[in-house]
RNA sequence: GGUCCCUUCGUCUAUCGGUUAGGACGCGAGAUUUUCAAUCUUGAAAGACGGGUUCGACUCCCGUAGGGACCGCCA
């Protein structure tokens, strides 16, 4: 069976971290199984659903990499939605109902009240035609619920318990005798997620659901979706979600954790790639600098069923980490774009001391442009400078310009360094001042060392 | 009020009845860098609690506590 998966993200907010874990497990699986990745655009909350949502979202995936085969949204599918609620209608398993919101409402907290739980009563289905009737003449417009199998109303009664075996948590059972019969179709005759999505996963013939666990008691009442329309179902996969460091859930303070704020801090699409697809896995957390290494590492075997914390500290020691280990080759045309020269030499100084890419232009900079010199102390600054050697330099200048200062002078260690460092660098730490003072050259050393900016 | 899920070092996790409970990040120390960072080596660090079952439980069962999810004319 050809493996087609689909992240479907409502385009009502940018993406998230925990919006792109699911992302990214689904695309990671397809790429895993030489299958399709498909972007679906949840779009049916009119209300809250803008354009400019689903084009963050593009971009957001694009950034990371997660590049899609096929994109559909479902405000485009009206016409599908209908006749396949026509035939739910037919077959009895839709029916109308004609509650206010506020009569729902009401009737939820008495329930709770009385310590019952909140679920829908089924009233509609007792209305006799007359009064169905003179509801509508009193202007009420219907919505419809699909009635799920339940061995009390049924005179032909359907199991309740539906069950699947989880592609994560393993065998899976939901009650849907304990659930309302599941709104499809609001008064102004729009659909509701629960029913577009089955729909859209039987047309699309998506083989595999990959999506948060808060998502299984849906996938009850989804799998019976499947079963009235005469579709096959999909298999399914719960991941746990992600709750935040302090270990509550992560819902809160969201706009702080999505993907166009990690952009804007400067974070690396792989660090964040390879955080979101290793973290609540049995795999270390490591940097991987492409989407392939994490392709080969995907398995649902690996994917743990607690929740895990997201740490952004984590993630920008991540990001770190990666670019500590990246090749010249790899960042040459960015180092370009930011205005980097220096070539791989500069990159393999440098590259240990960023915390982000840009970093790298604050130290081009420190090479190449003018740095106000820190002087710590004058008298030996003004000696090394004397002593500086003749032009050329190469990567043994440092031992010998340091040997015959260290004689000059008798300073060692953190006496000698640190000056030279506040002087050269204009900064209390950095790369290696070794592999730094060939990249200043001389002009610029000596007019530090003397105290001017340069 | 109901249903479902989870609980091993600070963090992410391995273990699938018998292990010195392993790895990674972080942290400590050492080496190197005659400074800081980076790098390398190394060390400390864990089975929520209480009952069972068993010759033997981190592992199986029950309970307690804590955490997560769901119970929408949101997705």
């Amino acid at each position: 069976m050809a493996v087609t998966v689909r992240f479907a993200p409502s385009p009502t907010g940018r993406l998230h971290v925990g919006n792109v874990r699911t992302a990214i497990l689904n695309w990671l699986f397809a790429k895993a199984e030489g299958g399709t990745f498909m972007l679906r655009l949840d779009d049916t909350d009119a209300e809250r659903s803008t354009e400019a949502f689903a084009e963050g979202i593009r971009e957001d995936l694009r950034w990371l990499g997660l590049n899609w085969a096929l994109e559909e949204r479902q405000s485009a599918r009206v016409a599908r939605y209908e006749a396949a609620a026509e035939g739910l209608k037919r077959a009895g398993r839709l029916y109308a109902c004609y509650e206010t919101e506020d009569e729902l409402d009401r009737k939820r907290k008495r329930q709770l009240a009385r310590g019952l739980p909140p679920i829908y009563d089924r009233s509609a289905l007792k209305l006799s035609d007359e009064e169905r009737a003179a509801l509508e003449r009193e202007g009420r417009r219907p919505h419809w619920r699909f009635r799920l199998a339940n061995s009390e109303e049924d005179l032909n009664p359907l199991p309740t318990i539906v069950s699947w075996n989880d592609l994560i948590r393993g065998d899976q059972t939901v009650d849907v005798g304990s659930l309302s019969d599941p709104v499809l179709i609001r008064a102004d005759g729009t659909f509701l997620y629960t029913f577009t999505s089955v729909v859209d996963d039987a047309d699309f013939a998506i083989s595999h659901v990959i999506r948060g666990e808060d998502h299984v008691t849906n996938t009850g009442v989804q799998l019976q979706l499947f079963e009235a329309l005469g579709a096959d179902p999909p298999a399914f996969g719960h991941h746990s979600l992600l709750i935040g460091a302090e270990g509550h859930a992560l819902s809160k303070r969201l706009g702080a954790l999505s993907i166009e704020s990690f952009r804007a801090a400067g974070l690396e699409p792989m660090a964040v790639a390879s955080y979101t697809a290793l973290i609540g896995t049995s795999d270390p957390i490591e940097p991987h600098a492409h989407l392939d290494d994490l392709v080969r590492l995907f398995s649902f075997a690996k994917i743990s069923t607690a929740p895990a914390r997201f740490d952004s500290d984590e993630l920008k020691a991540l990001n770190a980490r990666l670019l500590h280990k990246l090749p010249y080759a790899e960042v040459a045309p960015r180092l370009k774009a930011l205005g980097v020269g220096g070539g791989a030499e500069f990159w393999d100084a440098v590259r240990g001391n960023l915390a982000t890419l840009e970093d790298a232009g604050r130290w081009w900079r420190i090479v190449s442009g003018d740095v106000a010199p820190l002087s710590e102390d004058r008298e030996l600054t003004a000696r090394a400078a004397a002593l500086l050697p003749a032009e050329p330099w190469d990567d043994t200048t440092w031992d010998t310009w340091v040997a015959a200062l260290k004689a000059a002078t008798g300073r060692k260690g953190r006496a000698l360094f640190h000056p030279l460092r506040l002087a050269l660098t204009g900064l209390e730490d950095g790369p290696e001042l070794k592999a730094l003072l060939p990249l200043i050259g001389r002009a610029k050393a000596e007019r530090r060392l003397r105290g001017s900016a340069s």
